[in-house]
DNA sequence: GTGATTCTGTGACATTGATCACAGCTGGTT
DNA sequence: AACCAGCTGTGATCAATGTCACAGAATCAC
């Protein structure tokens, strides 16, 4: 698949003709990426932006004593470093690859003038960040007032939106994370995932089988952990 | 002050001329709502952009059981209803007014125009959302790794840096918001608010008096906490 | 296939902080 | 000034869940 196939599928990049497509795409550089080799770290200036064609990341953020949180995992046709490149604030999170992964990369100049240049990018740039706010407004309800069990349910479906596939009502998550990032993820503790599993097992709402998760009733699921 | 003066006082308009600001403060519909009064619900269609010119509003969610996370608390030259507008959502957050407050607003239509006429104004935008997800991305860490008391003084040195007044070092934030109010934006309990506040002010880190808190130390309280 | 490494399950225990209950203040209103 | 509503302080209790410890599974590397 070429740079410019690759490009087409991103969302805040479908506006566009295909020679604009073909133009930006050329101010690209391709990157390759080892699973757990990071790509970003926090602190460092943001002078990049990050698409990513195949393979998934994960952003975080670290405490001082090294425990971390998991604001997102990211998969093909995402995007991320837009936000020092914007407010020119300092990285706040790491990217690691969470496996062996591909990026195209923009450099700061080239993505601020495709801002100035094609205002829907711009406009679709703002749709996206909207929708990221808003999934983190969610986060928060969640952390501030949901127990852990509840907590856990919201982030298998947050797995499940991100990298599962529905198939008549049921979805599948294949090669979940393991129950440390979903401890990450979902602010709790690896030991109480393994329970809640275990209990949303005994209760027939999900199946596990190798490294793989069934939640049974993708609706009444949701419906009971939102 | 005439509505094209307070545009100016709001990041996203600074870069325009005069006549631009004017154009678009023809289009703005002033608006007053009372103490405690309801400005947006949540679940409803977003058709507005609201633009706050004197008092205080807060930003809200609620779970099923009426309990209620404070996700922001803006002042004067904030805005807010932007978020469904971008992206076609319904609300994701209630917005009350803290106290009596003033308002112009924008229509759907008017707001889009001016991102479209003006890309200054998107640029200016996103630069204030990359802020605002920063700033959620930070209190998700906090929400995930910290205990309530460290959440607590997080939480005073948001008000402190929204609300407060800087003189030689120390920060006074005059009628600081109710217990309630902190527990909310803490995800914390009223209780444990109270316990918190009195030992940091047996620790003479911070003070009371009436409905002020002055922060002794602001550098050193935020070393500590953040 | 064997060993090493990493992940998972599970009991025991300690601790945080939510909740309840109620008294004491404070500030606004008549 | 007296009253009332709503905010604040504080003790007692207790459930949820983090932490520790270790055994058993799964997976990886050679």
């Amino acid at each position: 698949m070429s740079k410019t196939d690759h490009l087409r599928n991103v969302p805040i990049f479908t506006d566009l003709t295909d020679s604009d497509l073909t133009k930006i795409a050329s101010k690209m550089v391709p990157r390759v990426y080892e699973k757990g080799q990071m790509i970003l770290l926090e602190e460092s200036m943001g002078e990049t932006f990050f698409i990513i064609t195949q393979g998934a990341v994960k952003v975080t953020r670290l405490s001082a004593d090294g425990r971390e949180v998991i604001l997102a995992i990211l998969g093909e046709s995402d995007f991320f470093g837009e936000m020092s490149l914007l407010d020119g604030e300092g990285r706040s999170a790491n990217i690691v690859a969470n496996e062996d992964a591909k990026v195209l990369t923009l450099s700061r100049n080239d993505f601020l003038d495709c801002l100035e240049s094609y205002p829907k990018i711009a406009i679709a740039l703002l749709e996206e960040l909207a929708t990221r706010l808003r999934k983190s407004d969610q986060q928060i309800e969640s952390l501030s007032l949901s127990d852990s069990q509840h907590r856990i349910g919201i982030t298998l479906i947050r797995l499940a939106g991100e990298l599962g596939t529905i198939k008549q009502g049921h979805v599948t998550v294949k090669n979940l994370p393991y129950q440390q990032d979903i401890a990450n993820m979902a602010g709790t503790s690896r030991e109480t995932v393994s329970r809640t599993l275990k209990l949303l097992e005994d209760k027939k709402l999900v199946r596990r089988e190798n490294r793989n998760l069934t939640i049974y009733n993708y609706d009444a699921f949701r419906q009971a952990f939102s």
